[in-house]
DNA sequence: TAGACGTAGA
DNA sequence: TCTACGTCTA
């Protein structure tokens, strides 16, 4: 309903290039890049009814790592985030049963980054290209446990220009 | 920052009129009729620095109630909203109370309506013009008092339609 | 820093 | 019905 024009879609969005950028989460939704408004982790069901992952957005909420050989670690949904409210271990559920799947049904996600914008710069959420996910472990202490997903970035895709390019617009 | 352009605006809005129609909070916020996302009540402070409220949303969060003879009675911000998390007496502080210091500052307050969309119909937010208000009381057992106010809608305005006109679009 | 009549999807 | 790496203003 609404603005909303999209399913699900698995892969590439058609008219979305590696670069893109946006300003508000709901332009993700709109485009069909990223559908939740706040929800890290897109899933939907594979043909064999299988819950998989196909985007993730990387907004600094939780603690996540981007390097520049394109290798990205993710952390999973729900449990406790720093001073939030919520408590306990996250569980394999949902966003994060679907990342897991993601493994062994070999399906590309599409990775989006949050730039934080320094130097009063607007900050942008820019289409970072279709990642592989290739392993899954738990991490922290009883009662602060969470999911950590590695993701490398496909190979053939257009290049990304972080760093000191970014800041000229 | 962003797509915000516009500060706080008393009275009615360059380029908005009666019966306007918008699907999203946001949309409210980019025009300038009504800015906060969420918050039911939009605030400023007037030439003598007392704090007035500038535009309400009625969405039906609250029990609001609307007369077809141009009368609102609009229900205060905070406490206990049914079933919500929130818990306690209204207090008269914030959006309440600049309400209230509408009525002796004699501040017109934009009025936007949400309806609900009967038959499948997309939900809309109206606006309605601009009111004053004439009374502020409070309602409710103790541990869940509610402020009400009464709003008069301002003569000489475009005549809204209701009901069933509203269902041909 | 926290609160608020938000939204979409599961 | 509930959750979720939202987004604004005070």
């Amino acid at each position: 309903s609404g603005f909303t024009q999209h399913g699900p879609i698995v892969g590439n969005v058609l008219g979305i290039e590696v670069g893109d950028e946006f300003l508000y989460r709901v332009e993700l939704n709109i485009v069909g890049l990223h559908r939740p408004y706040q929800g890290g982790i897109d899933t939907t069901r594979d043909r064999y009814n299988v819950l998989i992952a196909i985007s993730v957005v990387a907004s600094g909420g939780y603690p996540d790592q981007l390097s520049r050989s394109g290798e990205l670690v993710y952390t999973g949904s729900g449990g406790k985030i720093s001073g939030k409210k919520g408590v306990g271990d996250q569980k394999l559920e949902k966003g994060n049963l679907a990342l897991k799947n993601c493994i062994r049904t070999k399906t590309p996600v599409r990775v989006i980054h949050r730039f934080n914008g320094l130097n009063g710069e607007t900050p942008m959420f820019t289409y970072d290209g279709l990642y592989n996910v290739v392993d899954c472990w738990r991490e922290g202490q009883p009662g602060s446990k969470v999911f950590k997903y590695k993701l490398q970035r496909i190979p053939g895709q257009a290049e990304l220009h972080y760093g000191s390019e970014t800041s000229h617009r």
